[in-house]
RNA sequence: GGGCGCAUAGCUCAGUUGGUAGAGCAUCUGCCUUACAAGCAGGCGGUCAUAGGUUCGAGUCCUAUUGCGCCCACCA
């Protein structure tokens, strides 16, 4: 028997033990039931899960429950991305060191312990959610399965021509010191003063002007630029510039990226400075001098800044070109910075030797495939194509950090030669092996291991070939790819999404799923991010949970629209909590009825008992047009709509049949629990892949040894459609509004809900008092009314004459 | 500058083939009703951002405008 009361918290973690006991979620790998199978996002382990994650992952948790119980083989595995920067700012932030201060090796163990010791508790914190995903599928970006698959993916590429090692421009943080990748820039306003300078022209001895926010790029310019139409400067075409301060000639020339009527109409060219710089360098095959150096600071060869910050030096040059009369003026001015996601650092450009997946030139090829994929909600795919069509940079996926994936690749010391690894013998770390042979194409058999180790997301990008054991060449990979669905919020479409897409495409010439999921973000605001300084300790999802319990966080998360961002109220929670509270109070009063009740008997139904599981049997369709289409909250407004006036309505009109069979009968009792039994059971189940653990309490109170299943999560929706019968749904209406009608009447007079009428006069159509009548048991008992009687009317209306009180 | 989304009750949000505006919270009135007072019944509260258009009929479709937000580009 149900206790009294509901103690969620109890009652969660019970089951929770006993999912994972039972081994209720695990896949199957021999079984013949058709494969759902999802392409869980690892969450970084570089801080806590808040409530963003809790959100977005219940989504597709919610969406793996309803597959299984539509009779789905669900492959629902768990991962953690735990490489990379992310994961190494994280573990020098947490221990106030530095990677570079410590041996390699001792950071990268460092690592490794931290994210283990994190990944248990994120574990532990989506398990106490309820997550179905089969714990024994998880899978970790730094373990070697991954590290295998990620060079497996290296070498594959390398092989067919769409990894190369080049020496060009990149995008560098001198912060991270390390490359990145167009997908980790951030832009950031910033404040910034717009520099005005006195240039000279060699030839006629003209002064132009020429405004910079980055003056201190001066000595690494390499050529001047006016606009061709520009009437005012045209003449300077072909003419020679004189740089201030340093004295160097560069060419004036003419091209139409120069704004017109920007600052003097007359810009300058460094390298670089910004990526227009990069352009006209390209173009005009202008002189490369590097000014930047790794580390942020300006190279030796520029005299009286060599070795100062670039910012330091920026304002040294302001007041050297003060001084000497080239600072006509300067603006104050707010202006849109590329930074580097992770630290916030601007970004300057620098070129170095770095690997690169080539991808600018198949752009077409991936918005292809963008086609291919069902993308739920619609609109989230202009996203993708809007960022496929806007790539300008092939991506860069070496970084020149530590802790990661390694490259599978040395190079010979002799030629250069690259050298990668056979497949065979993945993974391998470089650092510490050796080439098995020598040198193909000189004999040296001396090796340079290349140190950078791999982008993160170069690893994340094959989570399905991870999951499927594509380099373990498991019998996995083949029933489980293209995996059918893959959920993320709508940030990381533009990296997850995009490179997944790319490595699946160079790799199979396939998509790497059938159907996208887009949650959105939960915000703090309008418009305001969650972070870590704001995040409130009371909006915690543990805090919540231990609030509110696992199941009602979960409702509030799927409760909106897919894609949607959400501002956290927690007002919102109360109305999970509510229907969890009606939820458990009507499965106890329907069970407390069907202590003597025998299943396997088929009685004819009364019409208000066929009703309920008619009108049940229109919801669980509409329930499933939903989900099919991937709103899981639309999903679950149906069901509870329809639960609210199961409760309002039919559980008070079939209660006195239940309790007082010695006054309707013994049929219509059974036919009351037959309908009760049902729909409970139906509406449990629908309910169950939002509210795991409060619907398994009640199915392993009743159902379970009625039906013999060793949990609800592993039973199918219950099939009701030989209950269809949408005429019947119109007369019932009929009836519930009389109820209403009565109710109003006493509420409006301040009456009980039990106060006896003597008769309840009905006013309607002949055609409505037919069915009427042959419910007029039901009608009497709901009402309380002791004579009905029918009038035929063209209007509906009810008359009411009290029952005398005596005393 | 390009793309996308949002605008509905005091608040937070639903409303998906166009057919009489919904929920929770808040507020007011009443009610101990053999599941539930953490409850129940009922009330108050909305020219569905604005202006046009299509239609017998528009919160829903089309066009324009305004405000807010997101993504991207720009960053001399």
């Amino acid at each position: 028997m149900l206790p009294k009361k509901y103690n969620a918290l109890e009652t969660e973690k019970k089951w929770q033990e006993y999912w994972q006991k039972e081994n209720i979620y695990g896949f199957d790998e021999n079984s013949n039931k058709k494969i759902y199978s999802i392409d869980t996002p690892p969450p970084t382990v570089s801080g806590k899960i808040h409530i963003g994650h809790i959100f977005s992952y219940s989504q597709a948790e919610v969406y793996a429950r309803y597959k299984r119980m539509s009779g789905f083989n669900v492959f629902y595995p768990f991962g953690f991305d735990d490489n990379g920067l992310p994961t190494e700012r994280f573990v020098e932030k947490k221990y106030g060191k530095k990677a570079e201060s410590m041996p390699r090796e001792e950071f990268n163990k460092l690592c490794l312990e931290t994210t283990h010791e994190y990944e248990e508790m994120f574990k532990k914190l989506f398990i106490s959610m309820g997550f179905s995903a089969d714990w024994n599928h998880t899978y970790s970006s730094i373990s070697d399965k991954a590290q295998k698959t990620s060079q497996k993916s290296f070498i594959d590429l390398y092989k067919k021509g769409k990894v190369y090692y080049s020496e060009s421009l990149a995008l560098w943080c001198t912060e991270c010191k390390t490359a990145v990748a167009q997908a980790e820039i951030e832009t950031k306003e910033l404040p910034s003063r717009f520099n005005h300078l006195r240039f000279k022209v060699k030839e006629t001895g003209e002064e132009i002007v020429i405004a910079t926010t980055r003056p201190e790029f001066l000595a690494a310019c390499v050529a001047v630029f006016v606009h061709p139409d520009d009437e005012k400067n045209t003449h300077l075409v072909g003419k020679t510039a004189v740089v201030p301060l340093f004295d160097i000639e560069v060419p004036i020339i003419a091209d139409d990226k120069v704004e017109l009527g920007k600052g003097s109409g007359i810009v300058m060219c460094c390298t670089f400075g910004d990526v227009t710089d990069i352009e006209w360098w390209k173009k005009y095959k202008l002189p490369l001098k590097k000014l930047v150096s790794d580390d942020g600071r300006v190279a030796d060869w520029v005299e009286g800044y060599k070795g100062m910050k670039v910012e330091d030096a920026r304002k040294k040059i302001i007041e050297d070109l003060d001084a000497k009369g080239y600072l006509i003026k300067a603006e104050d001015l707010v202006h849109n910075v590329a930074v580097h996601e992770r630290c916030g650092h601007p970004m300057e450009l620098i070129v170095k030797r770095q690997w690169f997946i080539d991808i600018v030139k198949d752009r077409q090829k991936f918005l292809d495939a963008g086609d291919k994929i069902n993308w739920y909600p619609a609109f989230m795919k202009e996203r993708y194509v809007n960022w496929v069509q806007n790539v300008g940079w092939d991506w860069c996926i070496s970084r020149q950090r530590y802790y990661g994936v390694p490259f599978p690749v040395w190079y010979c010391k002799d030629c250069g030669e690259i050298i990668v690894a056979d497949e065979d013998n993945l993974p391998v770390n470089p650092l510490s092996t050796k080439p098995e042979h020598a040198c193909p194409k000189c004999g040296g058999k001396e090796f340079l291991p290349e140190t950078d180790v791999m982008d993160t997301w170069a690893t994340s990008s094959v989570t399905p070939e991870i999951n499927s054991g594509w380099a373990l060449n498991d019998s996995l990979f083949n029933k489980i790819t293209p995996m059918t669905m893959r959920p993320n919020a709508h940030d990381i479409i533009r990296t997850w999404d995009f490179y997944t897409i790319v490595k699946s495409i160079y790799h199979f010439n396939n998509v790497p799923w059938e159907n996208v999921m887009i949650s959105g973000h939960v915000l703090a605001g309008k418009g305001e991010k969650i972070s870590k300084s704001k995040s409130n300790s009371n909006l915690e999802p543990d805090e919540l949970r231990d609030r509110y319990s696992a199941d009602v966080v979960r409702y509030w998360a799927v409760n909106g629209r897919l894609g949607n961002d959400i501002i956290l109220a927690e007002d919102e929670f109360k109305n999970g909590a509510k229907l969890i509270t009606k939820l458990f109070n009507a499965s106890k009063f329907v069970l407390m009825h069907l202590q003597d009740f025998d299943n396997s008997k088929e009685p004819e139904l009364l019409p208000m008992d066929k009703w309920i599981l008619a009108k049940l049997n229109k919801t669980t369709e509409e329930f499933k047009d939903y989900m099919e289409k991937y709103e899981i909250g639309l999903g679950i407004n149906c069901v509870e709509k329809f639960f609210w006036d199961f409760c309002d309505n039919y559980i008070e009109i079939v209660k006195d049949r239940l309790y007082k069979p010695e006054v309707h009968g013994d049929a219509a009792r059974l036919s009351g629990q037959k309908a009760s039994y049902l729909a409970l059971l139906s509406i449990l189940k629908l309910f169950a892949p939002y509210f795991p653990h409060i619907t398994e309490e009640i199915y392993q109170d009743y159902f379970a040894e009625k039906e013999g299943a060793k949990s609800i999560h592993i039973t199918e929706f219950t099939d009701l459609s030989k209950y269809s019968d949408d005429t019947l749904l119109d007369r019932a209406e009929f009836i519930k509004d009389i109820v209403a009608q009565v109710r109003k009447y006493k509420s409006e007079n301040n009456l009980s809900l039990k106060t006896e009428i003597e008769t309840l006069t009905i006013k309607t159509t002949i055609k409505e008092i037919e069915f009427a009548k042959s419910v007029i048991g039901d009608i009497k008992t709901t009402c309380s009314a002791r004579n009905v009687e029918f009038v035929e009317s063209a209007e509906n209306g009810i008359d009411i004459k009290l029952a005398e009180i005596t005393e």
